[in-house]
Order: C-alpha cells, then structure tokens, then sequence
DNA sequence: ATTATATCCTGATCGC
DNA sequence: TGCGATCAGGATATAA
C-alpha cells in the first residue's frame, strides 16, 4: 500500500532510468484507465518526481511544451521499469505500458484502482493538502490544522486534504513515536503534545524514505523488489505482540473500516 | 460545514 | 481438497 514515502521511492528510481528518453508507444490493456495514446507520442520524458501520492513524469512534445502523466498506485499499483522483452512477458496485472527508446516503463495493478492521466500543468494534479516532508509545512500550520478538528487522530492523519502521504501504516506509526491515542480527537491534542507530533510526523516519513519505504504486503520499488522500513515498524502488524516500550501487548481496533495498531499503554 | 459511510476491485486468507 | 465468505485499503462520491 504505497504512501509517501514509497511514492518518493518509486520516483527517485525513475527518474534516472526516464530521463532523457522518448515515448515510442503507449499501450493501454484496461478500458478504465482512458489515456491517450496520441498525447504521448514522441514525447520527451524530461523528469520523474513525486507529488503528493503521484508520480508524476514531466513531457515535453516535439515542440516544446510540457505536459504532466501522474500516476497514482492507490492500493496495488506497482510501476516496474524493464529493458527486456522476456521480463515484460512476465509482468501480472499489466493495466498500460509505455514503451520508451530505452526500456519500458509497466503499470501493474491487480486491483485497478491505481490511476493514469495526463495534465496540462503540474498544478492541476489533484493534491490539496501539504506536503508534510516540505519546508510549508510548518509546527503553526499544524496547530492550525488540528483547531476544532473532531475526527479521532489516526484518521484525522490520513486526510489528503490537510497532509498529503500519511496513509495507513505511518498514521499508525507517527502516533506511537508521538505517544498520543488514535482515539483521540484531534483538537484535544494538548498544546505542548504539537511538536512531538510534528517532530513525528516529519522523522518517521523522512526515516522511511532513507530506507526506500516499506513493503508490507503490495508495495514494490521500481525493480520489483522490497522496501527496507519494515523492521522499523514499531506497532503496525504487530496486535499482540510487545511494545518495542514497555511490552504491553500492541493492540489492534478498527477506524474507519482499516486496521489501527497502537500501544494501550504508551499513547494516551 | 464537517464528518461518516459506501464504493470501487480482486488476490490472499480463513473456516467449514 | 475445495469453496464460499471475509479481509485488505486510498480516495472520492454521496449521505447524514
């Protein structure tokens, strides 16, 4: 389940592969992802990067102007890079393929949520929220975002619209570090509680992407191999098993209809 | 206005 | 061994 920083990974190990390359041909296998080939064509890919949950590639056609294909993984998508036909065989779940002049560029999805579009400007790619890992992002933003919030705290984090990235693993993660209950709500975080969760936040996201994500059950980098955070985790995947603090068992309750993990001792 | 819920999808896992 | 039921979850549309 890709967030942020599996996001950031993908697209750092693209980038090098992409740049500089030329679209030969997109190919589409899923009616439910409508792109247009014709867009594609002959374009240059100048660049790979994250944007909230997207990678994006940055094109230019052959006259010059830019225009942006974002991907988003959702569950299950996986962008793999490959330089050989018998590997590209053997991809599951292939959705599109663009076939650059150096190598291909897969989009597998087995469950086909992920999505695939191109957009005219790079703003017009739908994040709404700040990036937490950017400079924006500041400990009186995060006040702010918190003021006269009642959502408990675990899904208060998962909200695209105030901070884009936390998704189901680091929400639960960034709380533990934070030591404040997922059942809290979110304006009832004390004032001198903010800059733990700040500092939380931003450690645990930047902490992942140092060690190229986590692959817990889906996530895959762009050579189709595992991340590194995993033995890192502190409470995700681990119910019953002792806190890392003080070997209370880790407790697993359900939010929103996804699994949260936490210590019924350390977070209050 | 904000928050809660249903929906999309299918491989993996579970219980009988 | 086989098979149906359940689970997993990011984001959005719709309902409350």
């Amino acid at each position: 389940m890709p967030e942020l920083p599996e996001v950031e990974t993908v697209a750092r190990q693209l980038h090098p592969l992409i740049k500089g390359t030329r679209v030969v041909v997109c190919r589409t296998y899923d009616p439910k992802l409508r792109l247009s080939a014709e867009l594609l064509k002959g374009a240059e890919v100048r660049r790979g990067f994250r944007r909230g949950k997207f990678v994006v590639f940055e094109l230019a056609d052959s006259r010059g102007r830019t225009s942006f294909l974002a991907v988003h993984l959702r569950m299950t998508g996986r962008l793999l890079w490959t330089d050989s036909a018998a590997d590209r065989e053997a991809r599951k779940y292939l959705r599109a393929e663009l076939e650059l002049n150096r190598g291909s560029l897969l989009f597998c999805d087995a469950r086909r949520f992920g999505t695939m579009e191109i957009f005219a400007t790079e703003a017009e790619i739908p994040v709404r929220g700040v990036d937490p890992t950017a400079e924006l992002f500041t400990l009186e933003g995060l006040r702010s975002m918190l003021k006269g919030r009642r959502q408990p705290m675990k899904l208060w984090l998962m909200r695209q619209d105030l901070l884009t990235g936390v998704g189901n693993i680091y929400a639960s993660e960034i709380l533990f570090r934070a030591r404040i209950s997922p059942r809290r709500t979110a304006a009832r975080v004390r004032p001198d509680e903010v800059p733990l969760l700040f500092r939380s936040i931003r450690e645990v996201l930047s902490s992942a992407i140092k060690h190229c994500g986590t692959t817990f059950s889906d996530f895959q980098d762009a050579r189709g191999t595992a991340g590194g955070f995993e033995r890192f985790l502190r409470v995700y995947g681990r119910k019953g098993e002792p806190c890392r603090r003080c070997k209370t068992p880790i407790k697993r309750i359900v939010q929103g209809q996804r699994s949260t993990f936490f210590c019924p001792n350390c977070q209050k």
